[in-house]
DNA sequence: CAGCATCCTTTGGGATACTG
DNA sequence: CAGTATCCCAAAGGATGCTG
């Protein structure tokens, strides 16, 4: 992660606590990690693939995610010490509750998504109107 | 907003759509402005002021996210031609129905606050015992 | 008052290379 | 395999100045 970056991420847990949570689980991420968690556990580099098959995502940052979700008590870890290295994430049962309803916001988004495309085209066409 | 911006934004439009209205409710402040409008309509400056009691939020931001937050259906903008300019902006039933979910979020996350600061105690505490 | 445009700083996030 | 560290670019976001 590296060490100004902590810093700077220590920071921001200064203000509002509970916001930060917010953010966590629905940063760009954090919102696939937990979607894909509630079904089952996944290995690091499955859980890559497999959230790769709609939103491609670096290892940097899948590592971060995990990392930010398992410090906050929403994702477990289990690192068995073998060679070559297996690590399994699973959700907590924290998690899930948070994962379930991010999960039913995105299904909400998804039912959703006619009327706001009508509402992007009514908008689009005002505007459009005025200013030619 | 400025034409660059427009084009970015544009650009990303590409992708998974439900995934970025999604993202527009969840954002820092969209998050904060459909709180606040779920309990009456405010005026541009006013809703400034209320955002700001707790995380200041810039003119431009609070702009761009009005407009996103407006094109996507989910806030109504009421411009009235008077001198002094004044704007009115209130929540539309399909806002509404994305505010109150995030804001049941938003509640979760506050009552479940106590258990992640647990679980972060403890993960800090192993981490410093491993690292030392 | 309610913005828009511009400039500038900070952060997010990808690519790459390296390690146990 | 499962990461960590570094570099670098693009996007987010704040400050300021200007306008109807």
């Amino acid at each position: 992660m590296g060490v100004s970056e902590r810093e700077a991420w220590a920071k921001r847990e200064a203000m509002c606590p509970h916001r930060l949570v917010l953010e966590h689980v629905t940063s760009r991420w954090g919102v696939l990690v937990l979607d894909a968690l509630l079904d089952r556990s996944y290995r690091f580099s499955e859980l890559r693939r497999q959230i790769g098959r709609v939103n491609k995502v670096s290892e940097k940052m899948l590592a971060q995610t995990l990392q930010t979700l398992e410090r906050d008590g929403f994702v477990h870890r289990d690192a068995k010490p073998v060679i070559p290295p297996r690590v399994d994430y699973s959700i907590t049962p924290l998690g899930r509750e948070a994962a379930e309803q991010v999960r039913a916001l995105a299904r909400w988004t998804d039912v959703r998504m006619d009327d706001v495309e009508r509402a992007r085209a009514a908008y689009d066409a005002a505007r459009e109107s005025t200013s030619l």
